[in-house]
DNA sequence: CAAGTTATCAATAGATCGCTTGAATAGCGA
DNA sequence: TCGCTATTCAAGCGATCTATTGATAACTTG
């Protein structure tokens, strides 16, 4: 019988996608791309890798198949292959923070002081009363690329600049990238040493996606922790 | 700013349970412990492994945080860290048969060919009206482990002897350790060229188990379908 | 305690991976 | 066509991973 060497196959074939996450620099480009589309270069820039660097490691999820990609006259953009690949990341990031002390240290190390949050459905009621203002602090091209029905593009590094615009009769709430990006938290930072009253969104867009489509499809999604 | 290395370490962190998940060897292994305990001796020989390997493996996995171990006398018993690991591990072998065309390919290859499935909201009807016998042909240990309600144990090496046993006005279902698994495909096989009208389950124990926990839990997310 | 299981450790060689460097290619616009 | 930019390719080296082997440790039983 040869069913070892057909399941030592299928095994084989399977990890090849599971290689695919062991790099933490493919990690960190997977979550670039939650956020929406990206050329090579943008995303080599946002990583602080050379290009040919990000060039393979793209060519890697290419490979495995976790993005697709699209000539753009002399630039190629690379994109998540579909929301069972979100859904996927999401949940092994999820798993990780549950399951390995090193990534909540980490995490935390790299987060700052924590910083006061504020739950979906809350934030959800909220906004139908009007009782408070929604930001999106990440960068111009990933609110456009896609955000949270009613919130308003104030990038992290305009904030400061554009404080005046918030009304000063209403929380704030700020939301970026998820909960482990620091964006969400150094605005709360910047709104409350300003004298607002100001919370972040306990997770980010990507998150936000990913429910939206688990309740219309019945795509792969695992359980949050 | 250090912003940098501290997000390095992060996605260095997130990356050690991607790397679990990079070899052949250990996902064989977490797609036996998805059936329920096992001792790293009987891992080693369910897996055609030697038992240094096998155990090597499972500290690799015991490091990531996806399985637990006890000491039981002489043996150690490995088991699942929780219902969130089997639930990633089930998500990346789907995502990987829906991505990968090569892992399509090997599973057919594995599995022979194709055998007519049944869905699991039509057996639960069936069953419900007595209408079918769901059997589990895997090994006993794993059915003592945990099984559908209301299914048989008949072991795939011993349904021939026990064709007998099989009431013949009744379709029979058989159900094993999943969608990539040939028991049941084989014991389709062995039940109709006895004449039986026979289907196996689309998936397995892991999968319903999955399922089950997903409808009881206690998050605010949406069943899915 | 001695003998026998079961599991882990330690060392090693071969394979694979990851990043760098420098060259090559594809498309665009002058 | 040439020059420019964005991306990919190819080669190489060090680091990491994998399976094997033989030794060691933990525990049970006689």
């Amino acid at each position: 019988m040869s069913d070892r060497r057909q399941k030592d196959a299928l095994f084989a074939a399977i990890a090849t996608l599971g290689k695919a996450f062991a790099s933490p620099r493919r990690l960190e480009l997977l979550d670039l791309l939650a956020q929406g589309p990206r050329t090579v270069d943008e995303l080599a820039r946002a990583a602080d890798q050379s290009t040919a660097n990000t060039s393979q490691h793209l060519q890697a999820l290419y490979a495995a198949g976790m993005v697709l990609r699209e000539r753009d006259g002399t630039r190629v953009r690379y994109s998540l292959a579909g929301d069972d690949v979100l859904a996927l990341w999401l949940a092994l990031r999820d798993v990780s923070a549950a399951r390995l002390a090193e990534v909540e240290r980490a995490a935390r190390e790299y987060l700052g002081e924590d910083v006061e949050a504020i739950g979906r459905d809350e934030l959800v009621a909220r906004l139908r009363r009007g009782d408070v203002v929604l930001i999106d602090v990440r960068p111009p091209e990933e609110f456009a690329a896609g955000h949270i029905d009613g919130a308003r593009s104030i990038p992290l590094d305009e904030l400061e600049h554009r404080l005046s615009e918030l009304p000063e009769d209403r929380e704030v709430v700020a939301y970026c990238r998820g909960p482990f990006c620091a964006y969400a938290h150094d605005a709360v930072r910047t709104l409350r040493s300003d004298g607002r009253a100001a919370r972040r969104l306990a997770d980010g867009w990507p998150e936000w996606q990913r429910d939206a489509n688990r309740s219309t499809s019945t795509t792969t999604g695992v359980r949050a922790a």
